[in-house]
DNA sequence: TGCCAGGCCGGGT
DNA sequence: ACCCGGCATGGC
């Protein structure tokens, strides 16, 4: 909580990714799985300019076209099987209303979108919390670097464990869940990447253990 | 120019 | 159970 006060003042609020709808929040969920939100929103576009930003109209979309149109997401092809996955069961089970969907115990509701081929953790919980405002912590590789590094968490600790760290530490609040993932994105890109760790002028640094980060990363 | 990006799956030990 | 490559485009 020290750390999300401290991230806050140093880069205030991100209000992200309320997009434009709670559906177009879902496929960019799945079209941002390892890749870059720049990219995403070009292919976010394509489907908008085709007027493709509708559970029934995508799902009905033949898989060539949809690939075509999210091939800047990367993966196109991966992508779009996994997003009409998903679009199979938003038109199945919940009739194309994600009002009905997020209805639903968002347990069971987690429980499905994990049985979803394609849709990880990491995805389903985006969907819940920010297409759907429940209160899931959101784990992403920022996450994991950003607290191992510190040493927080094990490397070893897998997504459960994390976000059962911060289930355990934080008020069960959907604002908040959303502000911190954010932050911790807006960190890690900045001060956090892969190869090379920023510490010196890092908001954190202050945290960082004796003798830096921690590496096995 | 090479490396990285808001993961996930499947196949090989 | 673990480890690892495949998937692909665009930006710095």
């Amino acid at each position: 909580m020290e750390v999300y006060r401290r991230l806050y003042e140093a880069f205030g609020p991100q209000h992200w990714w309320p997009g434009e709808s709670p559906f177009e929040v879902i496929v960019g969920a799945v079209l941002t799985q390892n890749t870059n939100w720049r990219n995403v929103e070009k292919a976010i576009e394509n489907l908008r300019q085709a007027d493709c930003l509708t559970p029934d109209a995508l799902y009905r979309m033949p898989l060539p076209e949809l690939e075509e149109l999210i091939r800047p997401a990367g993966y196109y092809k991966v992508k779009a099987r996994r997003l009409r996955n998903l679009l199979k069961l938003i038109v199945q089970q919940y009739d194309g209303s994600l009002e009905t969907m997020f209805r639903t115990p968002a347990e069971r509701l987690r429980e499905q979108l994990l049985e979803t081929p394609g849709i990880g953790p990491e995805t389903a919980d985006s969907i819940l919390l920010y297409a759907g405002e429940k209160p899931f912590f959101v784990v992403d590789t920022y996450t994991y670097r950003v607290f191992a590094r510190h040493g927080w968490i094990s490397f070893e600790a897998d997504y459960h464990q994390i976000q059962e760290y911060f289930h355990d530490r934080l008020p069960q609040d959907v604002r908040l869940y959303n502000e911190y993932h954010a932050l911790l994105v807006k960190l890690g890109k900045e001060y956090c990447r892969k190869g090379e760790p920023r510490c010196e002028d890092c908001p954190l640094k202050d945290f960082l253990p004796a003798g830096g980060p921690l590496q096995p990363d």
